[in-house]
This record gives structure tokens, sequence and C-alpha cells, in this order.
DNA sequence: GTCTATATCTGGATAGAC
DNA sequence: GTCTATCCAGATATAGAC
């Protein structure tokens, strides 16, 4: 049951989170959330204390998703299925936590000020985990031996700027707006080069 | 020969693109930048009338070197080692020129609002060129049939990534500063990757 | 060309009526 | 729970002495 301020709340850090991925946290005025949430000033101040508890309220929107991702390199024991679809995981988010996603990617860029030393200790742990199973599928002889934090690295720039830098691919591949089969491009061109790169076969379906 | 008006806009320019990359250009404070910079705030706006034009001097430093890396798309006839060398310079970038790129980064996440028409005109032309060669290898047969848009976007979001997400690779890596070997051990995987991925054999020299 | 002191304005946050 | 009017800290930019 949707109470009021169930409500109001959620349209409150969805406008948020748009305008935050479009302006960055500090060039974000309360007043163009305001205005674009259709609301009052001093309404978005009765549901979060400060520009920067809303901030983070959109910050931490991200994390569970991000987290979420990596569960193929626990689930899957060949290293071809859980890097397919890692990448794939990572590419949905970029499509749908558009905005989210750029809002993260900008607070990392800058030394991640406002995020929780708790999301970043298990972002931490989980990217960890996921690179030590490379390290040791590349033991098993399962694929070559590539360096797994950079194989992470590129295959987290990859998938990332499809949302944080969608204005960008946007203007080149003069597309109004990217569709479901751009992301789906991407996320097999991508997957592609990885699979090549690691000479780890696509396995077929069991 | 340095006159002081230079050697003083070059200390300016050289912090701002310190400060400005860290920060972001809406969170840095002009008094942030004159105090790094060991001079009164009043200082910076004897040499740029405003904290926008310094922002557009730092911004618009990257712009050359960007537009230089295009050059092996016209200068090489193998893809191999136009790609090869397209990848080295962009990560020497990420490297030598690790501030003003993130700052062009964050601009561009942002929908580059202070970028001038003309820089961007140029970059666009030079992409467009470069993913047009692209697409003439693979007719010629030269290259695998990829997507030359989506190749081009992972290369430049993967080598981009050691500049603009410096902070996580070191928080990941456990290094306290990104070395030469990093750099080139990255150059390595993304190029491996890459010319797998095409199906080019790199070439050797002549 | 340098720097202190200050004008001016923007934007986060709140008081208090409804 | 909503909203108008307002406060005030902080930041850009400048005036004007040196």
């Amino acid at each position: 049951m949707a109470t009021i301020r169930e409500r109001n709340k959620r349209l409150i850090i969805k406008t948020a989170c748009q305008v935050f991925a479009d302006k960055g946290f500090a060039a974000t005025k309360t007043s163009d959330i305001a205005d674009q949430a259709g609301l009052p000033k001093a309404n978005i101040y009765y549901y979060f204390k400060s520009k920067e508890a809303l901030y983070r309220a959109v910050l931490e929107s991200i994390i569970d998703p991000l987290l979420q991702a990596y569960s193929s390199f626990h689930s899957e024991h060949e290293p071809a299925r859980a890097l397919e679809a890692y990448i794939k995981a990572k590419i949905r988010i970029s499509r749908e936590h558009a905005d989210a996603s750029k809002v993260f990617a900008s607070e990392i860029m800058h030394g991640a000020p406002h995020l929780s030393s708790g999301s970043l200790e298990q972002l931490k742990a989980e990217a960890e985990r996921s690179i030590e199973r490379i390290r040791q599928w590349i033991e098993e002889g399962l694929m070559a031996p590539v360096d797994p934090h950079h194989l992470m690295f590129t295959i987290w720039a990859s998938t990332q700027t499809y949302a944080d830098f969608d204005w960008q691919i946007i203007q080149i591949t003069g597309r109004r707006k990217l569709t479901a089969k751009d992301y789906d491009s991407a996320a097999r061109l991508i997957t592609d080069l990885v699979l090549k790169g690691c000479e780890v076969q696509k396995a077929e379906d069991t």
C-alpha cells in the first residue's frame, strides 16, 4: 500500500536521480529538482533533511544492482558463462539504471566522497572475490593467462560507458535514443572481445 | 622566453587542472585553486576573467592530444597496426594527461555544456572518419565484421578508464600509484582483446 | 603585477501560516 | 502534509591601495 509519504519520496528520488545524473551533485540546485518534480522546494526538505541526504539515497540505490551483477561468478563454473552473464548484467544496469549508474560513476571519479564505507567495502569485496575466481580459472587452465585486474577494468569500463557517456554515444551514432538492439549489440561485441581474448569458447547450453 | 605572464598563466592552468579533475567544475572554489597554487585569489582573476574561462582553458588543453591520437588511422594501412597504435596513444593520454583527461570525461558525461562547438566538431569529425576507416577494412575483408561504433566505444572506454577511474583502480589493485608497467600491461590487454576480437593478427615489423 | 578588503549574488535551509 | 517568504552562509568577482 503506497502511503503519501512513500509516493512522494519515490517521486523526489526519481527526479533527483535524473537531475543529479544530468548536472552532477554540486551543480544541481534543489530548486531544479523541486521544479522538475512539480513541487515547491520546501517539500523536498520535508522528506529529506538535506541535499546531501537526498543524493546519498540516489547513490545507494545502485549498490544492490551492482552487487547482484556479480552472482554469475559464484553460480557458474565455466568462465565463458560467468563472463558472458556478467557482461549482460552490467549492460542491463547501464540501460535500466542509466541515471543512477551515471551518478555512481561521477561519484567514483571524484574519489567517492559521499559513498558509505559499508557500500564501498561490499563492492570492493565482491570485485576482489570475482577477480580471485578468474585467477583460479587461469590456474586451472580454463582461460588464457590474462591479467585479471585489467580484464575486470575493461569489462567495467566498456559496459559502464553506455550509461556514463550516453550523450557521446548518441552524438556519434546519430540515434535519438539508444534502443534495446543497441544495448544487445554492445553486449555481444564486448562479450566477443572478452571471450576470444581469454580464449574460452562460448559454451553451448547443456 | 617565459614572460611573467606566461609563467603565471601556466601555473594557474596546471593547478586548476588538478583541482577541477579532483572535484569537478561546480564543486571547485577559485580559492582552492589559488591556495593550492600559492597565490591570492585575486591573482587568478587578473589572468582569467572568470572561473569558467579558466575551466575552458583547461578543457581545451586536451583537445589536441585527443585529435593527434587518431593519426594512426590515417597513416597505417593495416588495421592491426592502426588499432594497436591508437590504443597505445589513448593509454598514453590517460597517463600523461590524466587530470585534463578526467576533466574532459566529466564534461562529456554532462553533455559538454562548456566545450566549444569548434572542438566538438573536430572531435566528432575525427571519430567518424576513423569509424569509416574501420568499416572499409571490414569491407575489404581485413577484419572480422564487428560493429565499428561499438568497437570504438569499447576502445575509448577501456583506455579512458585509467584516467577517469584511477581512484577505483588504485583501490582494487592496492597500488599506491599506477606505474609505467601498469599502463603498459593495460595497453597490452586491451590490444589483445581488440586484435583477437577483430581477427586481425599483430603485424610483425617490416 | 600583487594582494587586502569588500560588494554582490546565489542557493541551501527554515520559520511559520495554512 | 503543503507551501510562501525569508534568512544567511559561502562563493564569485572586483575595487583600489601598494
